[in-house]
DNA sequence: TCTTTATATTATAATATTACAATATTATGC
DNA sequence: GCATAATATTGTAATATTATAATATAAAGA
């Protein structure tokens, strides 16, 4: 399997969920720490936390500790701008 | 669950398959029937077909029955161009 | 109708993803 | 040190996806 591809199709693995594009929706106005991420969706902090780990691995995001906090932002413009397209549909 | 963001989830999860993203760019430069796709791939014909009919259900692809063979085609430009682009990078 | 070719569907076992409670870590203030 | 707040990790059961063999269907020609 090429491995362009199998990066390609990985890429859309990560947008394949909707706590994760939800995530980045709300990302998309700015950055934001993990318990305002929480509020925004209404589901469990380890199940936000997971997706946050899974988006940050995949280098869509980016978080940056500061104090007790962790403040994320979207680090991917071209991500950004396609799901800001694609949800203009 | 916002329906809109489900919907954009699920369309990624289409594209989120190396072999469904490798038939896409089989069918870049045009149509072509299941036999010849199989042959680009070297998968089963069983495996072409089950991900051409994801494909063809998620409205991405179509087919038209000509005589004993099925020739699919590219319907949706905006994914053919994210593909292209994407690939591109 | 029988055969052959091309494609689609079904069945199923293997693997991956998911949600989330429980627990752990990290940082801060006392 | 201890307590508390914010975030991350782990364990695991439920669910979804996957590949592919076996089978079915559809079309064409003899």
């Amino acid at each position: 399997m090429n491995k362009k591809i199998q990066k390609l199709a990985d890429k859309f693995k990560v947008l394949s969920n909707p706590i994760r594009v939800s995530i980045l929706l709300c990302l998309l106005n700015g950055q934001s720490n993990v318990t305002k991420i929480q509020e925004c969706l209404n589901i469990p902090q380890s199940t936000v936390s997971k997706h946050l780990g899974i988006l940050k691995n995949a280098g869509l995001i980016e978080g940056e500790r500061s104090g007790l906090e962790v403040i994320y932002s979207i680090v991917d413009d071209g991500v950004k701008n396609m799901i800001l397209s694609l949800m203009a549909e």
